[in-house]
DNA sequence: GGGGTTGATGAGGAACCTCTCATCTTCGTC
DNA sequence: GACGAAGATGAGAGGTTCCTCATCAACCCC
């Protein structure tokens, strides 16, 4: 869908941004210190950039620095230490057109992917859907709400944010990684089974059918 | 705005929701029964309709049932008692748009009501914004992040909501009553200090000066 | 059908959220 | 300045959420 150019140094992000993106069909270079980076946009063969500040050799606000100094446009999300309020704002003094705090759930770095490209590609910001609707299960996104068979049903934050994920993805098989990467971050404990106890919980409200285990693989949500 | 028909037995309810869309500038018209509510609305006169189920005479039903046989195809929102599952289906089933739980908070009542309006209108979903910002503070609706000065704060589920509700009228007025109304639902205890508590509990969070207190009539956001 | 692997689930601790209550502070008025 | 009213705030109860761990059940392969 569109290239994206990842600049950064810690493998374990790199992948896991490089992973969800190509998952969602976007395609991704991944360039581990600030001058290859520099190098790699300036070429002008990416649609978007997703820079982390803290990178060996020239730091992020440089790279930033001399692509917009050079006339580059392209779309940048910026990746900061958490609460790092001075880099935040740099960053987008900087001319960053978006930023997140590390550690970051992938869920919330796709919503924000998606929103930059729409913005560069100028369309018309596709009416995008509020409620999601499945079967006999509704989630409304905006007032966070869910209803089964048209009868409210409570979900804790978490809960939701699953079944979001779920949702989003309708018929597919996602991993326990996969989910783990988009509702609890990638500093979570991979060893964890908190995956599994949230899916007994979100069987119990919505049902035990709309998710299937597939074996060894991980969790389906079906429509 | 537009012109909204209550059909509504219980007066507490009827003026909650007739105050509350008053203030959003809609016109509203007040049915105490199902016949009168009747009459109003194949006098076609209103643009959408909020109608209660349990109404003394001629209940919900079949006044929906009515006005649907007679060709009327004015949006109806429907309000039913908490988790009458059967309530909702059939009131779906039987033409309404959508239907509110009781009791219901404000905020959500409004949220129907403003989709509904537009559906009928045909309006282009107005890309309405899913970032709400005034001065150093932003809030992002979908992905439910708050940040103060470009550095991530975090809400609770109710201080969210409060804060969402006073950056979408920056510079009003607000009730301790209307907050309430609009935060907590219709129901709760009109003596408690649970408004002010989270007043303070937001200052804590996004800087005191960001809410100011009007002594005698509530609390003001600045944008 | 036995054994090992994978998934489901109950129990429970820690942290957090929500609200009430009582007390303290600030403000306006006289 | 003294007083009463209005608002702010700390303490804390009660509930919920989130997660871990240990155990139990289902499944697969041979």
């Amino acid at each position: 869908m569109a290239r994206i150019l990842i600049v950064e140094d810690e493998a374990r992000i790199a992948s896991f941004v490089a992973k969800g993106l190509r998952a969602e069909g976007h395609q991704t270079t991944v360039a581990e210190d600030g001058p290859t980076g520099l190098d790699l946009i300036l070429a002008d063969d990416h649609d978007l950039v997703v820079l982390d500040i803290g990178l060996p050799g020239m730091d992020g606000f440089e790279v930033l620095d001399q692509i917009r100094s050079q006339g580059s446009r392209v779309p940048v999300i910026v990746l900061t230490a958490r609460d790092s309020v001075t880099d935040t704002v740099s960053a987008l003094e900087g001319g960053a057109d978006d930023y997140m705090a590390k550690p970051f759930r992938f869920a919330e770095l796709l919503a924000r992917v998606r929103l930059r490209l729409r913005q560069a590609g100028e369309q018309p910001a596709v009416a995008r859907d509020d409620v999601l609707e499945a079967g006999s299960v509704r989630l409304d996104l905006r007032t966070r709400n869910a209803h089964v068979d048209g009868h409210g049903i409570e979900l804790s934050a978490r809960e939701f944010t699953l079944l979001e994920i779920f949702m989003l993805n309708p018929g597919q098989v996602l991993s326990r990684e996969q989910l783990l990467d988009h509702v609890w971050g990638y500093d979570f404990d991979p060893a964890s089974n908190v995956v599994d106890v949230y899916v007994g919980y979100l069987r119990k409200k919505v049902g035990a059918s709309a998710i299937s285990t597939v074996r060894g693989m991980g969790y389906r949500f079906n429509a």
